[in-house]
DNA sequence: CGGCTTATTATACGCCCGAATAATTCGCGC
DNA sequence: GCGCGAATTATTCGGGCGTATAATAAGCCG
């Protein structure tokens, strides 16, 4: 009756690993693939503890979800910050979001595996429109400190609109980008980014795209 | 012992039966929930026959995702052939594509589910690879007609280059369109895409926009 | 109209699923 | 250093999965 040893982890470790653990399962495996006992597998415990800490596998699956786009906004937010003028923080927001980290296939993948489940549980639906608001409106920010900055007057539909039409972009690129990685040398696309949105924004060319320090 | 009677159907017809009912089962339950008995069930068969028709269940999915991708490029280019001007079909292109039946809920959600399975399975990859050239060339070749009937000399290389910037901005507001279509009256998405494309094509304001017959 | 091909049904197999529960061992507080 | 609560394991349950194979009926061809 030899029963395995273990360590007994504090609740915040142990959450966060299996929710690595499940976010492994879905990117190698699929969604159908990322069972109960493969991502207690992964985590080095056994099923059962699962329940122990998310009150179903669903529950566990929408943290998941959480985790991936917070991840994904929070690397392009943090690249932003790095920027001293506000011309600097746009351009690095965009950069960053068309460049890895956050250009990577599983990733990609682990976002495309909740989208498709949106329709199904509304609950994902949130965390979506959630995420995508909080995107939204943090490019929003970027872009009407970096038209105050270039003293554009802008009226907020317009600005708006200029962040609806950069995000799309912005997203689209992204996804290509990632989906067709090998057709894309690293810098054409972020070079292709910057020009796109400055074109969108109605800048003169160079003017984000231009080399800069 | 009853058995069911059944109607022996031809071989297209009942392989377009199945794959309907996969993309059903896709859209309505998850790429989880697809089983070969709910399609079956779906479809009004039992669940055996699916490997009269199919070597496996993988098989299938690849089929339903060949339908998928086509009928999106198809409905946008049976759009564009309409017009009568290259900056008409160029158009006509762009709106078909944030427009229903394009910007439909079941149809993201279909096409994500794919997405998301890319990493898994090779043989999705290729399919992705195959749609996403056909569109992106169709869309080079509208861009180009459009350019030569303005009269504007443009390099292949930069024609490339706005293809690509076209297609992401475009994939992109379909992405966001199709999630939050409720956040979008349905000619302000539109709308927006024309006014995008135009700037990114560093076209006059109006020039693609405006109304016209 | 009867025989033959084959599309279709029916059933079985081995495996894995998510969830529930019982049994155990860890490690902190005293 | 030891007891006790709780984190973790082990086991079980009912059910569904994809696939394989045998039995059957539909409907064309002579």
């Amino acid at each position: 009756m030899n029963r395995r040893t273990y360590h007994r982890a504090s609740e915040a470790e142990r959450r966060e690993d299996l929710i690595a653990a499940t976010l492994d399962c879905i990117a190698e495996f699929g969604i159908q693939g990322a069972t109960v006992r493969q991502i207690a597998m992964r985590a080095g415990v056994t099923g059962g503890l699962i329940r122990h800490y998310f009150s179903s596998k669903d529950q566990m699956l929408q943290a998941a979800y959480r985790k991936v786009m917070a991840g994904m906004t929070e690397a392009a937010v943090a690249a932003a910050i790095e920027g001293e003028t506000a011309r600097s923080r746009l351009r690095r927001f965009i950069v960053a979001n068309v460049t890895p980290p956050v250009t990577d296939p599983r990733t990609l993948s682990l976002w495309a595996a909740f989208i498709s489940h949106i329709q199904i549980d509304q609950s994902f639906a949130a965390i979506h429109r959630e995420n995508y608001l909080s995107f939204l409106a943090a490019l929003e920010t970027l872009l009407s400190a970096f038209f105050v900055e270039e003293k554009r007057a802008l009226s907020p539909a317009q600005c708006r609109t200029y962040a609806i039409g950069v995000n799309a972009l912005v997203d689209g690129l992204w996804l290509e980008g990632t989906l067709a990685a090998d057709t894309f040398a690293e810098h054409e696309l972020a070079e292709n980014a910057l020009i796109s949105v400055e074109a969108l924004l109605r800048l003169q060319p160079g003017e984000l795209s231009a080399e800069q320090r």
